[in-house]
DNA sequence: TTAGCATATATGTCGCCCACATATAGGAGT
DNA sequence: ACTCCTATATGTGGGCGACATATATGCTAA
C-alpha cells in the first residue's frame, strides 16, 4: 500500500490514496457468478484465493451484491437446505451477463491506459540506457 | 464511462461508478514536472494531449498539486514575469522524485490485477473457440 | 449451560478521489 | 463596458474502499 503521507509521516488510517483497483469488486463477481450460482460468504473466500490483491472486504462485498442486485444485475434467493444461517444464493441474470462483457471493455482500457502512462515512464527513465551516444539520461 | 445503471435507466450525475483509473492524475503530474518546472494550466494542456484519457478537471488539478506541495512532493512559486494572472510555478522534489518511482511499482501491479482479470474472464469465455471436442462452451 | 468459534449477512462512519459548478482576477480585443 | 482567454481556487455531492461493529445460526468444548 501507498500514500504520499507514508513517505514522511504517519499512516491516514485509511484507503490509500495513490493507485489501487478502484471498483474491480463488482467485475470479479460478475465474473464468478457467470461460473456458476454462488453466496458472499463463498464469492468472499473465492476472491481472497484467486481474484483481488488484498482481502476484500465483506461489508463492501455485501453491499455491492445488493446494489447488483437492485440494479438487475443478479438475482437472489435465500437459502435455508443447509444447517446454519441463512444464505443468500446469487446468480448471474442476463443483464448481468451483458454488464460483465461491457465491464470487460472498460478494464481492457483502463490497462491501456496505464500501460501509456509506464511507457511514457520508461521513456524518461530509460531502463539501464548504455547509450553509445553519450547523452545523459536522467 | 458506464455505470450499472446507465444499463437500465438515467445517469447518475457523477463519477462513474465501474471501472477507471483511479488516483492516476498524481502521477502523471510527478511525470511531467520530471520533464521540467511547470504550471497548473499548462500541465492541464499536456494532460488533455497526451495522458489521461478524458479530459482532467481542473479543480481537481490544482487540488492535487496543493496536496502534493503539503506533502512536500512538489515546491511552487509565483511566477509573475509574464502578462497575464500571476500562475504558478511547481518543481518536483526530490522526495517527488522517489514518490513517482514508488508510484510505478503501484501502476505496474495494478496493470497485472487487471490482467489477471482479464485473463480470467478469456478462461471463461474462450475467444472463437471451435472446440473439436464439441463441449458446449456457453 | 454457557462461552467461544465459524459461518453468514448487514449497517455505520470516515476518507479519498472524482465530477460538476462556480468564484476570482489579469490582460487582450472589440 | 463587454466579452473572451488565461490562470488559480473553492463548494458540493457521490461512489468506492477501509475499518468497526451488529445480528443470528449452529457446533463444540469447558
Amino acid at each position: 500500500m501507498m500514500c504520499a503521507g507514508e513517505l514522511h509521516s504517519q499512516e491516514q488510517h485509511c484507503c490509500t490514496p495513490g493507485c489501487r483497483v478502484h471498483g474491480m469488486l463488482q467485475p470479479w463477481l460478475l465474473l464468478l457468478l457467470h461460473e456458476g450460482p454462488s453466496h458472499g460468504y463463498q464469492l468472499l473466500d473465492r476472491l481472497r484465493r484467486d481474484g483481488l490483491a488484498s482481502d476484500p472486504d465483506p461489508g463492501l462485498l455485501y453491499r455491492t451484491l445488493r446494489q447488483l442486485e437492485e440494479e438487475g444485475m443478479v438475482v437472489s434467493s435465500w437459502d435455508t437446505t443447509r444447517s446454519g444461517p441463512a444464505r443468500r444464493r446469487y446468480e448471474l441474470s442476463p443483464e448481468g451477463l451483458d454488464y460483465l462483457h461491457a465491464w470487460v471493455g472498460e478494464v481492457a482500457r483502463v490497462r491501456n491506459q496505464l500501460d501509456h502512462f509506464l511507457s511514457a515512464y520508461a521513456q524518461s527513465f530509460p531502463p539501464q540506457a548504455v547509450n553509445p551516444e553519450g547523452k545523459g539520461g536522467d
